[in-house]
DNA sequence: TTTT
DNA sequence: TTTT
């Protein structure tokens, strides 16, 4: 008796762009990474902070979603669940785990124009991309963005 | 600016008896797993269940109601914050990781005299201990519980 | 941009019997509340409990479980998102407000056997029961309920 | 036995410019409410937004922050528990009952210069006070605030 | 690897 | 009363 819970929330900043992965099925996958911070006062009584880092899995649309319009330095709130996957490694032959969360809910917080690890606050990538391009992700990071007339995103551009 | 969120919600069954060690410095702590469960359909449309284990963490005072309460089969509610640590493997040399939930929150669901793997045995245990033995600790697990009159504890009992 | 949250966790247990009504679209309603208790240091110092009461609102197949399954006193962990209704008092006519959790997860944490408010009862009501249950009887899945003997109820017993 | 847990998750835009009072005893309450929506398909299958306002309090130090750093349309993400106060309405002799959220954590999520409904966009007030003023607080509240210069605040003026 |  |  007694359904279980598995929860998580996490509000914090993508450490990297995300990868996203088409399977076989045709179901997309993205993986990322976000980070949160917590403060604690040290043995000295000193103020320290201290970064965790956290793996998110996401599939299907909500993947599809990350791979238009999160990227590094992109402030996310996301609900989830704990996952564990372990496998051999193949040359020490023991167990490897790997903690992820699998995310069910997505909030984007970064500003238009935010979010960007410093560049200029283009949300173009996603925005012009998000509507045509699948080869966006071969874009080589760092590139010059051309739609320089489209630095913003309104909100009927985004379909969630 | 924006503080991060790093919060962890479950509500499942505890895997074994809870360890507890004394740090050197007097702080208790406590090491567990608690197991969720979730359902899900399989490519033949046929219901499955997948379980879920989570390792946890808990210090100080924590530590010590987990140490008094908590054993194999207890239902638990928890809150807490998820964290890596990694370390070098010795033998193979390769990093290692282990996600743990650092607790904060704590609610003992299993009822009185629940909670119990089936082996018979009920919160006589902590109840008695919980009342007298801070040597309860050193009790081998498993040894015999000679306080069969004390079998339920009430809420009196329970000093949180 | 950005998806809001609106999120209740509640664990406490239910302070009457639930109230189930069958809309005239079919659907089913629920309402009950339930009792959380905080505990706070008043000015002298002394530990204080206060009892904070939620109304609670389940459809559909929600409401049929709460039906079926939950009575006063009954512990429980819900999810869910608070809503306010506002209407005029036909009286004073004064805006009136109630606030409420629409529930969107459930859990059932009283053990079989407990959650009942003294009498010694269990899940008969819902179980055996259930059929004499007064308001109950509206039940359109209409199983005649004659299972006297069975005052346990089984985890197979429970459809989710 | 069981601890019981009454939390709320919430992230919105705030409706209107908190108010902040001193009560007597010296500390600081805020209040204020945020909008969350919800998304859902009418009868004839159309997306529909419905907004939900949530009555917010803090006290203290997070009255304090709310005063210096929330106004109207900022983003916030906030964690709290749910209350219900009642009282004798005056005129109809009814009684009145006001459910909010009393705020435990809270992160701003209004990008710098942003959170502002179009009157101005004056985090000035925050940014420069928080700055340069340890004796804002007790700066009458409405007083005028002539650094209209500083409009940025940078994120070493915010002290938490 | 992020962010404040 | 907000925001997308």
């Amino acid at each position: 008796m007694a359904k279980s819970v598995n929860k998580v929330i996490l509000l914090g900043n993508v450490g990297k762009d995300p990868e996203f992965k088409m399977l076989p099925s045709g179901q997309g996958v993205a993986n990322f990474s976000i980070a949160t911070a917590e403060r604690f006062k040290d043995k000295g009584g000193e103020w320290q902070e201290r970064t965790e880092w956290h793996n998110l899995v996401a599939y299907a649309r909500l993947a599809e979603i990350i791979r238009d319009y999160v990227k590094k330095g992109t402030k996310l709130y996301v609900e989830g669940r704990l996952t564990t996957r372990s496998w051999d490694d193949k040359e020490s032959g023991k167990k490897v785990y790997r903690t992820e969360v699998v995310m069910s809910e997505l909030s984007l917080l970064s500003g238009r124009g935010e979010g960007d690890g410093g560049s200029g606050g283009n949300y173009s990538r996603s925005s012009s991309s998000a509507a045509s391009s699948s080869s966006f992700d071969q874009r080589p990071s760092g590139s010059p963005d051309d739609y320089a007339h489209s630095t913003e995103i309104t909100d009927d551009d985004i379909p969630f």
